[in-house]
Formats: structure tokens, C-alpha cells, sequence
DNA sequence: TCTGGGGTCCTAGGACCC
DNA sequence: TCTGGGGTCCTAGGACCC
């Protein structure tokens, strides 16, 4: 079994979870099995979609991204729930913490699919064999039916997992992506949306054969640096890694809602703010990270979408520090049309810990706020080495330039 | 009465440093 | 005095995915 795969090579499994928060919300509601289901983010507002449902929705026409009254004309007898995130977190951590007795290489992709590494765990069994027992163990101790995709790297190896649906395992290999792969269209691949596909149509590439033997140049110059990791990827070469610790590299923390109605009021609107200040905060605390850039979308009645972001001379999490930059850009930015939604983002986020060791410097800033400047930056000085001041707040002008000016102007006085 | 909410990554220009 | 290339950080927007 193991000579199907090349000597030197890895052996990546792609384990996707089949429709996974209608599978979680059947396992803990048996009377809803064998029924049409569909779960929704607001079912009662008519802006309420469908954000995943079951294959017996599927098969009457109901699909992600309909709108739950459209989904009801197709279906009539379709039954319809509230997600229900802490749930589905949990049960994913279930999921991964089984997938981590397979192996230490794994990499949760998102809340319902990951890779797994097995290319070191030929003791366990050949790796058909490996993706049998997982999708058998899955399914009959936690009730997650997943989908498998067995192949040398992670591209193959998600593309593997989608050709069968539900509780499918399927090998790649990539000798076989010629006859499997080539001829669908380039929409197919993951990684390759409308957009992208529209450009590349443009120069007359519409199958994943046309990319996979597509001039390097044309492709550079209609997609730049993607161009080149596209075609790759068609010839079925992909070299990144499953990385552990990715799960622990969050970049920012948010929350946004589309407006029951569109809202006018200012007043509302910071209201909506400091709420969704406060799920931030919350959710920023219980993952222990501090943020240092906070973000604002506004989508208004046309959707057009403004983001605005600010950087601050200190890591905050606190909701009150969280909604006062918040509302500071909201009214700054808001040209006074109708809201759709509205968001706030901290950005930039990192473990507390990490962010501490930058504080003293900061506190050191907040002191030559006040007097005596002279010995203030004769302690940075000392503390970071001569010529600091220049040095250390030049090299970010928009966050410290203020300070910086204040600072230099007294130093020169002082001289 | 079409089109949610959570993210990641990339690009591009301006400001600034070396 | 004039000039440039390389690099970082910030901001805004866009594409994509689940």
C-alpha cells in the first residue's frame, strides 16, 4: 500500500466535515434525522441566509448563501434552526483533539476541516487504511460524518476531500491529475473565485489544463505573485506545510451585524457601537490578547463598504478603550447615509504577554507627556542606546509624531 | 423587499529611514 | 546639493474561503 506514494514524498489527509453544524445540530436532536434542514444566521429577518444545510435540503434545491424565504419556496417542509456557535466549537475541539491522536501534525483549516500530517506515522497502517478508521471513528463516537482526501500536499489533499460528498475517501495522486483534475474549469480550484477566473478568461485560460501550461509572464502580469502559485498548484505542486501552531496566529478579532433596518441616527449608531465594542472586548479576553489597531466597517444602503483603521500608542482591551477609538472613527467617517451594517476590529492582535514587553517603553512615552522631558529621554537612552528618540519614534511618524516633535523641540530648548 | 458573519492574505501608495 | 534603491509601517480596499 505504502509504494502508491513516493519515497521522499508526504502523506497529507484533508478531513472535511459533511454539512457540519446540521450534522451537529441532528446528533443532538435525534427527531430532526432524515429530515430536510437548513441552518440560518436571523431565519425570522427577511436579510436571513442560509449558511449550511443538510443533503436532503441539498437535494431539494436548497443551497448556502439563499435566502431563508427562498430556500422555504423551494422546500416548504424545511426545517430551519439558529446556528449554534459554542455547540459547534465544541464539538470541533472533539474533532481535533481525536485527529491529534492520529498524529501531532495537524492544522484545523477552519471550525469544520483540517489537515493532518501522516507521513511519519507508517507504524499506525497504510494510509487508506489510517482514513477508513478516522472517518468510521468520527462517525460513530462523535457522529461527524467527514469527507477524505489523501494525497503528497495540501492543495491535492482538499481537492481530494471535495470530489466525494458525504463520507467519501478519496487518493490523489499526482500522476493522476491530468485525467482527474485538468479538464474542469478553473473555477474549480480552490483558491480561484469569480474574479480571478474572470481575469483569467481574459487571457483565454478557462480549463485548469489551460493554467497548468499558461505562459509565466501573461500570468504574472494578470495576477501577479498568485499567478505563478496557481499554476503550481495545477501541476499539483504546492510545498506548504502543516503547521501546528497556526491555530494560535490569529490576526484580529471582530464583530459586525446587518441592521434589522438601516439606520440613520447617529446616536443608534454608537449604540450598535459600543455593543459590538463589548463582544469584542469579551472575546479578546478570553483568548488573552490585546490589540493595537481598531478597525470600523460601515457597508451602507448601496453596500459600498468603508473600512477605517487607526493605530494606537498603546495595546488595549478594554471595551471602553475598544469604543472610544471605535466611535472616534465612526464619527469622523460617517458621510451620513443610511447603514446597512456596521463592525469593529481589533487588529494586530497578540498574546498579552508579547504586548507587555513593549509597554514599558510605551508607559516611558505617556511620561515625557509630562515634565521633566530632559531626564525622560535621558532614562530611554539609556535604557535603549543613544540616539533612541530619533531612532525609535521616527521609525513609526504617524503614531508617535506629535510626541516625537514636542519632545525634540523642549530637548533643543533645553540645550 | 436577493445577497451573513467570521476570518486570511495580498496589493498599492504615501511617509519615512538608511 | 541632488539622487536613488531597499526596506518598514500604516491605511484602504479587494479577493477569497467556510
Amino acid at each position: 500500500m505504502k509504494s502508491m506514494y513516493p519515497k521522499n514524498g508526504r502523506v497529507i489527509l484533508h478531513v472535511d466535515a459533511n454539512a457540519f453544524y446540521a450534522s451537529v445540530e441532528t446528533a443532538h436532536d435525534p427527531s430532526l434525522e432524515g429530515k430536510a434542514l437548513a441552518i440560518a444566521v436571523d431565519p425570522k429577518e427577511r436579510r436571513g441566509i442560509i449558511v449550511t444545510c443538510n443533503y436532503q435540503a441539498r437535494s431539494r434545491g436548497v443551497y448556502t448563501t439563499m435566502t431563508v424565504w427562498e430556500a422555504k419556496r423551494k422546500c416548504p417542509e424545511l426545517i430551519v434552526r439558529k446556528p449554534n456557535f459554542p455547540l459547534y466549537r465544541e464539538v470541533s475541539a472533539q474533532m481535533f483533539e481525536f485527529l491529534s491522536t492520529i498524529s501531532p501534525l495537524i492544522e484545523p483549516a477552519s471550525i469544520d476541516e483540517g489537515y493532518v500530517d501522516i507521513t511519519d506515522c507508517y507504524e499506525m497502517g497504510a494510509p487508506l487504511d489510517m482514513a477508513t478508521y478516522i472517518q468510521r471513528e468520527l462517525l460513530e463516537q462523535y457522529k461527524i460524518p467527514v469527507s477524505i482526501g489523501i494525497a503528497p500536499n495540501k492543495f491535492l489533499a482538499k481537492t481530494a476531500s471535495d470530489m466525494k460528498k458525504p463520507l467519501g475517501i478519496t487518493v490523489l495522486r499526482k500522476r493522476d491529475i491530468p485525467s482527474l483534475l485538468w479538464a474542469r474549469p478553473v473555477s474549480d480550484m480552490h483558491g480561484i473565485g469569480e474574479k480571478t477566473a474572470e481575469k483569467l478568461s481574459g487571457i483565454h485560460i478557462y480549463t485548469i489544463e489551460d493554467l497548468a501550461k499558461a505562459d509565466d509572464a501573461a500570468l504574472k502580469s494578470t495576477l501577479g505573485v498568485n499567478g505563478i502559485r496557481l499554476k503550481n498548484r495545477a501541476n499539483g505542486i504546492d510545498d506548504r506545510q502543516v503547521d501546528p501552531e497556526s491555530i494560535n496566529q490569529f490576526k484580529s478579532i471582530g464583530n459586525s451585524t446587518t441592521l434589522p433596518a438601516d439606520v440613520t441616527d447617529e446616536h443608534a449608531a454608537l449604540e450598535i457601537i459600543q455593543r459590538l465594542s463589548e463582544t469584542v472586548s469579551a472575546r479578546m479576553k478570553r483568548k488573552e490578547v490585546v490589540s493595537s489597531t481598531i478597525q470600523i466597517m460601515l457597508k451602507y444602503s448601496d453596500r459600498k463598504l468603508i473600512t477605517r483603521s487607526r493605530s494606537l500608542h498603546n495595546p488595549i482591551v478594554e471595551s471602553s478603550a475598544i469604543f472610544q477609538s471605535a466611535a472616534q472613527l465612526f464619527t469622523k467617517n460617517w458621510n451620513g447615509d443610511p447603514l446597512r451594517l456596521i463592525g469593529v476590529t481589533a487588529m494586530n492582535v497578540e498574546v498579552r504577554n508579547d504586548a507587555l514587553k513593549q509597554l514599558d517603553l510605551f508607559s516611558f512615552e505617556e511620561e515625557a507627556k509630562q515634565e521633566p522631558l530632559i531626564q525622560t529621554m535621558e532614562k530611554l537612552n539609556e535604557k535603549y542606546g543613544d540616539n533612541f528618540i530619533r531612532r525609535g519614534f521616527d521609525r513609526n511618524t504617524s503614531r508617535s509624531k506629535g510626541i516625537r516633535d514636542d519632545i525634540e523641540n523642549r530637548f533643543n530648548k533645553g540645550k
